[in-house]
DNA sequence: CAGTGGTCTAGACCACCAC
DNA sequence: TGGTGGTCTAGACCACTGC
């Protein structure tokens, strides 16, 4: 098979070795896997050493596993999610939500899963500029493209600032989604910022993004200001990291001075 | 405890409270964590099973396994990288790639891999818009914070424009950094892209970075532009997931109109 | 030397799926 | 009912560490 064995682990050989193959399309994308204890005859080792190998290919989201049926390759290309122009797409037609989806001709389906006046959490209120508990509209969504989970979403605005807005209570925000809301009371969002971060997901996110314990996921703190940098939205973004590319752009600050 | 309780894998239950134990202090950080056999002992399960506990906390980086010696809590804070700051930050002192372990009080050291004239990978040739494999100037770098590895940066500059200056191919490019030699140049960068993914890490980088085969990575390709939208500069960021926040703001481009 | 984690095995039982 | 992956065990050998 391999020409030099280099001092690595058997399971790591064959994380390697299935991966090639996927490459060279001897497991085409969408196709099954042979079962692991085929893999396992066909590779001299035992089925729990293919089973780690296998483990590794479903962490980078090579392949994903269909219980009771087999592991299959994967078959989506990672989505781009360009920060700047999925706002500005709120010119033209619904929210930023669904831009990036169907740019690739998928199906993009938006569950809601809350949509009300709740207690803000602690991060939320301090980043609102809140009490504690302060009274915020929250909309809680799940995001798909194709039925699959791409990303859960939830915003939370300032209870004071949209309770006069019945729209935002209502699934569909209307012509250029909750932003165009904002603005039409007055806040409209002039200023974003956006905290990365990596991390394994929890219980309910896996649940919900049907992922394992072991696929990381973006986690992305989107916080939307209006003019005098007050701050209008927070949006938690949790994505499975497999399944996109982020894009930011800005231009250099060196004239405007160092802060 | 929980109202609905999903039943859950041992390992995936001994992970958890682990963790736990981790926040309440009884593991306080730095410090080793009971031997494997030790903890299959006390929870009355196997070493494999804790074992596999023990892998999904290194995933988060919650761990730090010293081989021969044992498992340690993770002790390190997250360091927050400003991307737009970072270079704004080249006005005053050295380049961008201290700027964020020196906030820590943490040592900051850089190490050279490469400096030179090579043929650009296909990639970078693609976004500088040179010819395949043509000349460009590479820096090849390792950061670290207390002698920890942080990040792998590799810069590519296309050759024609960087050919006339000496310091771009000395460790200490000068000051205000490699940006501030291409505005010498001529060519001083005036907009920035960086793509973002996360990944799992390939061998050479488990090695430079000190990561297991299941630790993800973010991989930044940042790319600085001219006036004139001319590129002058890739530089290819790894990072351990674990260490890093990202952080980006931009503001809104509605008047600009949509693209 | 003894203790640590890294790895591998053979065998077992389970839940899930399609037929 | 048979095939799939999910999980767990007991036992084993290894490389590495510090003493």
């Amino acid at each position: 098979m391999a020409a030099i064995e280099a001092p690595k682990s058997q399971y790591g050989q064959i994380a390697d070795e299935l991966r090639k193959r996927i490459e060279r399309g001897v497991y085409p994308l969408g196709s099954p896997l042979p079962s692991e204890l085929r893999l396992a005859d066909e590779l001299g080792v035992s089925r729990v050493t293919v089973n780690k190998a296998v483990t590794l290919l479903r962490a980078s989201g090579d392949v994903k596993v269909r219980r009771g049926l087999g592991t299959y390759v994967r078959s989506f290309p990672r989505i781009m999610r360009d920060a700047k122009r999925r706002y500005a797409a709120r010119s033209l037609g619904t929210g930023a939500g669904e831009v990036e989806v169907r740019k690739l001709n998928l199906t993009s389906t938006t569950k809601y899963r809350e949509i009300g006046r709740v207690g803000s959490p602690e991060r939320v209120a301090q980043i609102l500029g809140l009490r504690k508990g302060a009274d915020t509209l929250v909309r809680r969504r799940v995001l798909y493209a194709d039925g699959e989970p791409t990303q859960m979403a939830d915003s939370y605005f300032p209870w004071t600032i949209v309770k006069g807005d019945g729209s935002l209570l209502r699934e569909d925000a209307g012509k250029g989604g909750s932003y165009s809301r904002l603005a039409d009371l007055g806040y409209a969002p002039v200023r974003f910022t956006e905290d990365v971060t990596v991390r394994l997901p929890n219980d309910a996110e896996q649940q919900t993004l049907q992922l394992d314990a072991n696929q990381p996921v973006f986690e992305i703190w989107h916080v939307a200001y209006a003019e005098g940098d007050r701050p209008v939205e927070v949006c938690i973004h949790v994505m499975p990291g497999a399944l996109w590319t982020l894009r930011y752009d800005w231009d250099d600050d060196l004239a405007a001075g160092p802060s």
